[in-house]
DNA sequence: CTGTTAGCGCGTTCAA
DNA sequence: TTGAACGCGCTAACAG
């Protein structure tokens, strides 16, 4: 049998108010009473039922989390600011993987926005679900995107500057006397593609060098891609020398590409990785790789929700954080023609 | 404003318990009410509130993990099969990471207490929580935990044949030539290591090798601790010329500091993991180690953790599944004295 | 400072 | 087959 705030009052012969006010702390009760409560509530190892306080509060005191893949290492590390600053603001998580099934992905919004949440940051790139995040947003529910902005939705959003990370990672291969450097990109889509794309063509450009449109490829965030989009790319009769990847993944699977071609990185080719997953120091050579603050961009996140879950703020607003090139050893000075 | 039940019902010309009835099937509705039901759910977009539902139906329809590091792989691995079982069975869960923090994890033991969760799935190291476990069990919440029995605990356990794991590790370096074999174990304290130990001792034992006391080391399971027992090891006047590590993480902290002492492995010493996380196909060597199915467990998990909530069971349960042996390439025959 | 009352949104009696 | 009434556990409003 489990304690309920009524059988507490009846052990402490109080009323049920009185109780709740202890616990709460939300009004004065005397010292006397307070005591029996408290022994009472300890008897009877009493806990409040959470569920039955958000019917009354409309508050849960959770959030959801819906990412694409929890065992990507990327993603983990979001997870993790996620979860941290949400337990110490006093929140849960829930954690919703919705791999790149975006009828998946819309089921967890309608399961968070019946659970009630409070909040939900959502980082995946699925592209059907704008109506209904504007349904959820309509009924209250904060809303932060994660590296992605979503047209005609006022929403929050964390992302990176992603056209700074394409620039710096291609003027870093520059100066290393790359001139035929290929992207291998993102989903043609989104955002976070477009955007290092254009960091990229910024960086060729100050420097006179034409983009050619046969070195930008777009793939997805794994493995495969690069080892698939290497192969593609060493076809070519005039292949590029360096090689900047959406990615880690794509970027480990680049140079086994290229290894397994009899090549070798950094002397034949230069390779540069993004989001710096801790695998990337581990690997030989180590990644050369753009870094983004995974943490902290998933405790960002949360510090946006509880703004709005306190009505600081209503309008819509982007955090933008820097990317920062780790040079390790992937990269050298072009030799190659 | 959000729709209740009493404004589809007003909006239908029907009663609360109508609506409810569409909504739950449980009780025949005709068909003119129920379109007309169905025609105000979607015109009100009316989702039915689980915090009102779960107060009547003592059903929350979530369960919690609590693990030390979701950035952990192995531990993201359990997770994504945790959650996909759930979610298959219309479950949600909150992601608790408790670190190596003993009170935050009986504070998170607490809030899924108080927040009614179906069930939790227990994956961590903790010693001192035997006594909220047993309360929140008594509250009627079934508990699974992880690789992990606690004794004097009727609990249902998912685990891996750890004896087994040590003793098929040890086999296979012995039949490549090696007689001096290292064990560098997780923490003192827990089955995990003993039984992998007992399995290390017995395989030994088997060929007439004499353990020695002073290659068996006790360490946590990141890749200092495999970097630095490598380096005393290594110190010794006779040291062993094949490690085995209680996880990847340290074999590859152990080959590290091989590397940077100079040695080559698996031509100088051999290395055997224990997991098989990704990286540990991507590194050079890679690795060879005994693998767990750690997706496969965290969906038992969950089975077992359902067969509890639908009363079909009452006795505890222990799950066990089995290593294997993944060949790769950080070991080779014994050469070195 | 304290108890009584009412109601959050829903499912489940019980009658009709 | 349907509706009215009740209660899940809690907190807020109102009296006292």
């Amino acid at each position: 049998m489990v304690a309920t705030i009524k059988n507490v009052a009846a052990e402490a012969s109080v009323s049920p108010s009185t109780v709740s006010r202890v616990i709460t702390g939300k009004a004065p009760v005397s010292s006397d009473k307070r005591e029996k409560v408290l022994a009472a509530i300890k008897k009877l190892n009493y806990r409040p039922n959470i569920l039955a306080r958000g019917l009354k509060s409309k508050e849960t005191k959770t959030l959801g989390l819906i990412l694409p893949n929890i065992t990507n290492p990327f993603f983990a590390e979001v997870a993790k600011g996620v979860e941290d600053a949400a337990d110490a603001a006093g929140y849960n998580v829930i954690l919703c993987n919705a791999g790149d099934d975006g009828a998946k992905e819309i089921r967890y919004l309608e399961v968070l926005h019946k659970k009630w949440v409070d909040g939900i940051v959502y980082d995946t790139v699925g592209v059907d679900t704008v109506d209904y995040l504007r349904t959820i947003m309509g009924d209250g529910i904060p809303i932060v995107t994660m590296d992605r902005e979503i047209k005609g939705l006022p929403v929050d959003a964390v992302c990176l500057d992603n056209v700074k990370g394409g620039y710096i990672a291609t003027r870093y291969l520059i100066a290393l006397g790359h001139r035929k450097i290929a992207l291998i990109a993102g989903p043609v889509y989104i955002s976070t593609t477009t955007d290092r794309e254009e960091g990229y063509r910024r960086a060729l450009d100050e420097v006179g060098i034409q983009p050619r449109p046969d070195f930008i490829r777009y793939f997805s965030y794994d493995f495969e891609s690069g080892f698939n989009a290497a192969a593609e790319l060493l076809s070519f009769d005039d292949p590029p020398t360096g090689f900047i990847c959406a990615n880690d993944m794509i970027a480990l699977g680049v140079i086994q590409q290229l290894e397994r071609k009899g090549f070798q990185v950094p002397m034949d080719f230069s390779v540069v990785g993004f989001d710096d997953i801790y695998v990337s120091r581990l690997v030989k050579p180590a990644l050369t790789t753009i870094a983004q603050p995974k943490y902290e961009m998933g405790q960002k996140a949360v510090a946006l929700l509880l703004e709005h879950i306190a009505r600081k703020r209503k309008r819509p607003k982007t955090a933008l954080f820097a990317p920062e090139l780790v040079i390790r050893e992937s990269c050298g000075e072009q030799v190659r023609k």
